[in-house]
DNA sequence: CCCGCATCTGACAACGTTGTCCAGGCCCTA
DNA sequence: TAGGGCCTGGACAACGTTGTCAGATGCGGG
């Protein structure tokens, strides 16, 4: 009949809300919303009372309605590929850092690389209030984002541009690094050099596979198509290049890999294989120089991707109005032994 | 002056509502509401009207609102150690997946292994109203989520149990994993063999050093002090914790590592000692079958833990009321050559 | 003793959505 | 043509919180 009695006739469960709380301490409504939110202006006496309501109900304040009715949510989304990838797990960790230095959550969700997906991702995340968004692009148009962010969802994009619209992006220097990466296996000596990346549609693949394209060129190299094997990344797709590239009548005396999951399954053919080939990796991966010989990769710093594009989101929310930016990291050679065998020819 | 110059006024951007969405529309709120939630009982011709306005409006539903009016906010919330560590990334991606399939998004937090943040995290996800937690804890004393589960917050805990309350956990047999781990080391001839974990305090370290003990026990081969280092996961200490077992009067023959932090930084030591010392470490590790010798593992199947729990999650969500239970997944020895190293004395 | 001021407290509306319920219009039948 | 049932649409309250504003209380000074 009273109210705590009506009150545990709720559907879900039944949670106290402030005005049992101040029902119970005997105090007004809004009382109790100082006192939570720490607001001056409540007599210490008051405060306990309250204080012990809150306690003694297990009072938690509904955070739903406080975003319902202050328009900010304290929360940001995080888009990308696949949380499993070991790439990713500094960058998301990176990003929570950021956001917990700001007070705020974190929501990630997996693409799967699916554009499909990615957009129903980000546009829940939008539905949710998000105060900004911070994205791993699978797909190549995000025209369905204007809407969302003239509606003021801070935005940045990170590890591929965004396509079709004007947006913050922060990337690693993908062209520069796979060329670096290529001219340092030409500058050993090599000149059948291979390439296996990820699908051109894809921008670091592309600028990857144009980087290489470019190492060799300044070399005076000619490419032979059958050097590139784009679009594959499952290990048993990546298994077949590799070893189609080692026959052949001018097989490849190295290799470049276009991203981790490649590397770590090319290392695996090569350590079948009686010769010696020459390995350089896009991206580190663990471990990487206790292998024998160890990999050479062009590592790129994923936590530093992470934490620069959080913190230009932050600087947007802050109230900053700040022109689209495209923000470039360096990548950097690690020489650890596969990339610097000599050519076996 | 009118509605839609009004709504630019708001203080974060200007989202239309369903008010103005029904204002251009001509209709009804209800019905804007009925369109956006399919609901039965719209004239195609109505729906296209409301369509074609929240198209020119750019709406958006707002989930704020619609938690606070449901009562549900399908999103459920993962408290774990560490998004970076390779260990819990297929764990949350697995996790996610089944939250997808039930049309939930996924809040997480890493708690860093300070229980203050657990706690912090877990509330300001309660906050939120999510409906369920997977916690992975890092404290061990969880009554303060007594209330939250009493209103209603499904709760799973994963990897180790709860503290002081009684709540559904899914967990690796770390017991009968280390167990196993050590007597396949006894057997291939070893009786000095050294245990480094994290400290006892954390469940699964206790278990797997019980699990040292009691293979050792089985064997009758009584355990030195100084062949154990308990409390030590950075990469120096390991490292010194290490050696100091490689040294000294009874230095030991094979080491057994707790988890897969100290495995690497142990495979790194051991690839610079001249002896041969055999390991067997607790976790997989990546490209582990690749090293020479690859190394020896107790896996668990992280995926698998992250499924069962999410499962286990919605479950309770679906109402069937539970009893808590603990589930316990096997472990699984992969032998790849250094655990079946001999003894080198 | 009363006034004015400062301090503390509470009533009320609003945030944007959904559930309830009723009104009006239509079609069908008698 | 009147009556009944069905379908569509809309008015209104409620979810739990916070911002606004005004009322109550207490205290010191004139």
């Amino acid at each position: 009949m009273d109210r705590t009695a009506r009150r545990s006739e709720n559907r879900y469960g039944n949670r106290p809300t402030m005005k049992d709380v101040a029902a119970r301490a005997g105090v007004g409504l809004k009382t109790v919303s100082r006192v939570v939110n720490g607001e001056p202006g409540v007599t210490p006496d008051t405060e306990r009372r309250v204080q012990e309501a809150i306690a003694a109900l297990g009072f938690r304040r509904n955070d739903s309605a406080r975003v319902l009715r202050k328009g900010r949510t304290a929360s940001i989304g995080l888009v990308l590929e696949d949380l499993a990838d070991p790439f990713y797990g500094p960058l998301s960790r990176a990003v929570e850092e950021v956001a917990r230095a700001h007070g705020a959550l974190l929501i990630n969700g997996s693409s799967a690389e699916d554009p499909d997906r990615e957009q129903e991702l980000v546009l829940a995340l939008c539905a949710r209030r998000v105060d900004g968004l911070v994205v791993i692009p699978a797909g190549d148009d995000h025209r369905y984002l204007e809407p969302e962010i003239a509606a003021g969802v801070a935005t940045v994009f990170v590890d591929r541009p965004a396509g079709k619209i004007d947006a913050d992006v922060v990337l690693s220097d993908s062209f520069g690094g796979a060329r670096d990466g290529v001219a340092h296996l030409i500058a050993g000596g090599h000149r059948r050099i291979g390439f296996i990346g990820d699908q051109p549609r894809i921008h670091t693949a592309a600028e990857r596979l144009r980087g290489y394209r470019a190492a060799m060129e300044d070399a005076g190299i000619p490419v032979e198509d059958h050097w590139m094997s784009l679009g594959v990344t499952d290990p048993e797709r990546v298994r077949r290049a590799a070893e189609e590239m080692l026959q052949g009548p001018d097989p490849v005396t190295a290799i470049f890999a276009g991203n981790n999951r490649v590397t770590v399954t090319v290392v695996r053919v090569l350590s079948e294989v009686d010769r010696s080939v020459a390995l350089v990796g896009f991206d580190d991966i663990e471990l990487g120089d206790l292998l024998r010989p160890g990999v050479t990769v062009v590592a790129q710093d994923a936590a530093q991707l992470g934490r620069t594009a959080a913190e230009r989101l932050f600087r947007q929310l802050d109230g900053v109005t700040l022109l689209p930016e495209r923000i470039e990291l360096p990548t950097r050679l690690i020489r650890r032994g596969s990339g610097e065998l000599p050519p076996a020819d």
